[in-house]
DNA sequence: ATAAATAAAGATAAAATACTCTTAAATATA
DNA sequence: TATATTTAAGAGTATTTTATCTTTATTTAT
């Protein structure tokens, strides 16, 4: 796959947040429960996220997680960058250390444009503006389709 | 990351046999010892790309793989659906089984335009003339570069 | 016949990824 | 202040991918 779970999961609870439109700190729980992902493992997920700057947590009752002012503006590239880190635009595609102008893999100069695309269309996507094109047309961010846009 | 290892060495070992320009039989020993990649794992993707009829393999001694007359005109892309499959090219960005056209996620539109450039890419680059680019540029397909191009 | 080579299957191990569990720390509220 | 709630953090387990090793079978050049 191109992301990794631990990333997926990263960009749903962006999605759930951004959603929200609002200032409040939002249950962990709650969260894996609407976008079904395991409690713990999402609270590991968060907490690179926060890590990174991107969202806010907050302990105790009524305590919870919100996108913090740099993650309202985030693209799915700062998610993806947080979470998988910047491996994916800078590897070789035939996994070659070395690979690079001076010493190109064959696939080196296609593969650069190829993975410049992605890059694109993960940075020219943010947060929040797909957050709200999914409210309004309902679009999925579970397997089961469980989770509904508030 | 985008391919999977198994796939990246299909990938080396097809660029391999394709620079030998050649109807012989090459020993897969020889090869993983050439291309860096253990003998045994070789010899196992190397009889997925014979069961896609990728390549052909003659047993006995002078025994070998080489390229079939289909592999010859094979693409990366074919190469790529031998070894990882589809998955890639039909899967949904946020790992959704169900989804598509009439219940998309978010990202659907987006990354199906991507992933048809990924797969564009794949597609328009054929192992042949991958083979002769890299030869003709000594480009490396292995990590330390020991590979020779003949 | 013998040796050389791939075919095939299975056992094992190492590494990466995915996931779970437990305990600690923070804090709202009774 | 005590308690319950919630995230933080670290340890532990499970699964998948990657890789190695072994064995047996089969083919075939010499």
């Amino acid at each position: 796959m191109l992301l990794s779970k631990s990333c997926v999961y990263g960009l749903r609870a962006s999605l759930y947040l951004a959603a929200k439109r609002d200032e409040e700190y939002h249950s962990i729980r709650k969260m894996s429960e609407k976008l079904d992902i395991s409690f713990h493992f999402l609270t590991k997920i968060l907490q690179q996220l926060t890590g990174d700057s991107l969202m806010e947590s907050y302990t105790g009752p009524k305590g919870g997680i919100r996108l913090s002012n740099k993650g309202k503006k985030a693209t799915l590239l700062d998610v993806v960058l947080a979470i998988d880190g910047p491996r994916l635009f800078t590897q070789c595609a035939l996994g070659l250390p070395g690979c690079g102008v001076e010493k190109p893999c064959p696939l080196h100069d296609s593969w650069a444009v190829t993975r410049e695309s992605i890059k694109e269309m993960l940075q020219r996507t943010d947060i929040e503006h797909l957050a709200e094109e999914g409210k309004n047309s309902n679009l999925r961010i579970t397997a089961n389709g469980s989770f509904v846009w508030q």
